[in-house]
DNA sequence: TTATAACAGTCAATATTTGGTCTATTTAGT
DNA sequence: ACTAAATAGACCAAATATTGACTGTTATAA
């Protein structure tokens, strides 16, 4: 599945949950204070991540939203090791590629 | 909480994903094919719902976005009384506000 | 059946994002 | 401690999204 594919996909489940509230585009633009455009463009598959969520907060999906990317934390021994570091970066072996992709967690 | 602080708390978020998987903001945009701006944006809280869904899949995280979204599908009724439609809509009482936004499914 | 609301599609102007490049800061490997 | 990699931040030009207005199509209420 391409990526267009799932940004349509998102898109047609967005007025999926729009019409079993059995709300108008227009209505919903209105609500979210966007244009009725934006709201064709968002079930049409484009549009900003701000739209996005704007529209996923007034149809009711905001917590599914937390569930879908959960707040992971930080490991603890991440955490000991970021005493007083203003950034995170990855890390890796100076001369060769930066990783294998292999997820530690710590 | 306000949209932008949620934009930003899933930009937030993406980034831990990302430091998990100990990979660079560079290799992740070249992972999607995208720029290392676009990767910064996103990872601030901004950006298109496209650069989302791709650093998405390249995070391995599409599944739990389906689950987000879930096919609703249709409902039997509804169903039923598509044949031959082109489109759905939105219904109510002509002359009044076209709903009170109460979803029934059916 | 018919009138009209809901929706699709387009256009021009404006706003935002993206890509490319540069500089500065900070973290981690040695 | 030194040094290089990772990241932040700003800049510009190009691409894309947003807005507002308009026209055409389709489904539903009456």
């Amino acid at each position: 599945m391409t990526d267009t594919a799932i940004e349509a996909e998102v898109g047609r489940r967005l007025r999926e949950l729009r019409l079993r509230q059995n709300r108008t585009q227009q209505a919903l633009a209105e609500a979210v204070t966007l244009s009725l455009n934006s709201i064709k463009a968002l079930e049409n598959g484009k549009g900003k991540i701000s739209t996005l969520i704007a529209v996923l907060r007034e149809l009711g999906m905001l917590q599914e939203l937390d569930q879908f990317l959960p707040d992971p934390g930080i490991s603890p021994l991440q955490l000991a090791r970021q005493q007083g570091k203003k950034r995170r970066r990855a890390t890796g072996s100076r001369g060769g590629e930066p990783n294998d992709g292999q997820d530690s967690a710590w």
